[in-house]
DNA sequence: CATGAATGAGGCTTCATTCAT
DNA sequence: AATGAATGAAGCCTCATTCAT
């Protein structure tokens, strides 16, 4: 945002390539160009294509970690916890498209170091929304359902919906969406407990 | 399963690499030579590498399509019907991971033939989910929430729990998980519908 | 020479090359040009550009080798055994001169895997001279002056006629050469013992 | 020697590493990081890479033609001058190995600029031997060998002894280096002249 | 003068695809 | 049908050189 040098550009551009087209698919060549740099300047700065997918995921996703933290901590409530998780993941994959559909692809690789950082992120991010639920369900506050199959679930659904759906246009939209998910994952779909 | 002509050795050899390491990352030597055949005979069966991979996620698919299909049409009540769906979709996921897993990582990207496949399939699951949900709504079953969300949260929670749970080691663990995601998805995690 | 097959042209190429313009002045491009196989084929055969260089001098040092100790051993006396060296040796630089200027060239540097072939290969030709001299000092047949010296004064003469010099363009200039070099590492070039 | 400008430091810096690696695999950066300049130092003194060996075999080599013309023009006799060249060579060789590693490493090229230019040092240096030694055949004090053959022989003899010797390790070892080489090249190996 | 960030030409290597056997 | 040697397009990366500070 503020320092707008070079190293800035690259990330950037790389990151709007790489989560179309994938890692594997981008050029160095197409990274300079959509920065505006010489093929060369982008070794200025890292020393390897996969360092640059690395630096993004790194970067971009301690970002989300301490931003979400930051929104809960001052939370007691557990329920009052999981609804604003649910709500600032959300919008912050909303508003991070592009870095987090590469997220979501480069996750389900193995073999490359990147893919272990996203992989390896995700799972900590899955643990943390784990512990909020389980203390919810300690303190009577949430049904007594599988911890960490309800935190896996909760983490897919808000990331398919935010990625996937292309209507939400507006900040009206998208509080219709995340209002339909506190229902659905709170309430659930059914019309009444005895169904 | 039947005919073990080279055919199925190639694709069966694809799945399980490209399903690792990702589509770019495959070499068709890689392929060849665990399928156990010359490097040649898989151009034998495939135009392309792409096709390869095409041929992968149609017919590995169309399978998953007809499959879930076939448990549903039998059943009429939509609440019914969406129990099942999510019961086999998890058993499929779980039961195909290396195939789901190549689909959920090809069909974050948009400009390859075969992310345009990936995503094509998988829209049009979602669309047959949000048609259950819509008659469930409409015939007074479900919750008259946003069909859509719903829709792509009910693929999301279950594709990302079937391919990321590590612990699902037996058929019992399987059927807790899968009683996990109906109870959250049908009467959600709050205890008091007034939470 | 008689298996004309791609590995033997790639390697007459790229020793015609690399022996006038260095190996690091040389591309893998000019020695498929030359050998008229694609760039690839060049792979097919070798895994590196180095590893061309490496089997060159490997193989043809080898072959060096073999031929000279072949020429002696039938030899018993160490005056006789060192002239036929002096002569084969001559002849084989001059007979093999990419090659061995290839060799000239590159023994001088030290970082590359190369180089110290090409160093190892000089050193244990130059100690093989050395016993040989060795043995004629203790049979009373040479004088007694410091063998390692004189067997790296002997490969230094020997070599640097040998590729040097230009006007031997027949037999019989060669053959001058040659009694030339035998008089003077014999007889020395002064005129009177008591010089 | 005495102006310690950064120029020095270059060339200096640029000898070490090109002795070593060879042009080719050096680069400026290497010789910058050594001479502790800035790359573009390198720049402000040479208009080329390749100038900075260039001048650096130009400079060095021009230094052993006056240096070891001065010692011989006093001497009238054509023996001694020979003596005296050979243990000029070998001491000016010994004492500035880099130097003359790098001169013998480029000096068998042929299409750079750099080679000619040792090649031509090297062509007249060995000029300026047999013109001696014709002088020395002519006044009757050396044998009428060929005196091409045998400036080169002795310029080979010396040049790797000097360069290839790893055991001269002080002023004693060397004395005695040199004395087999007067003694070999003046009298040769043989016991008696009638061998 | 001194510097090093920026650049792009060029090299090595990989790999999808072809084709003769 | 099956093969794998052959190929060249294309990508990653290096590095000599320039230039603004």
């Amino acid at each position: 945002m503020v320092t707008d040098c070079k190293r800035e550009r690259i990330l950037t551009a790389a990151l709007e390539i790489f989560s179309t087209q994938g890692f594997a698919n981008t050029t160095v060549q197409e990274i300079a160009a959509k920065a505006k740099v010489g093929k060369g300047t982008v070794y200025t700065y890292f020393a390897t294509k996969e360092d640059v997918l690395i630096d993004l995921l790194d970067e971009g996703l301690a970002h989300m970690g301490k931003h979400i933290e930051e929104r809960i901590k001052l939370l007691t409530d557990s329920g009052m916890k999981l609804r604003a998780i649910l709500r600032e993941q959300l919008r912050y994959f909303h508003n991070n498209r592009p870095l987090m559909r590469l997220l979501s692809r480069e996750a389900w690789g193995q073999e490359l170091g990147s893919s272990s950082i996203a992989h390896r992120i995700r799972s900590s991010y899955i643990k943390m929304l784990q512990e909020v639920i389980d203390k919810g369900i300690e303190a009577g506050e949430l049904r007594a359902l599988d911890s960490e199959t309800v935190a896996t679930a909760l983490y897919g659904m808000v990331s398919l919906v935010a990625l996937y759906a292309k209507d939400i246009t507006c900040e009206a939209k998208l509080e219709h969406v995340e209002m339909t998910l506190q229902e659905l994952f709170f309430q659930g779909v059914a019309l009444s407990p005895a169904f």
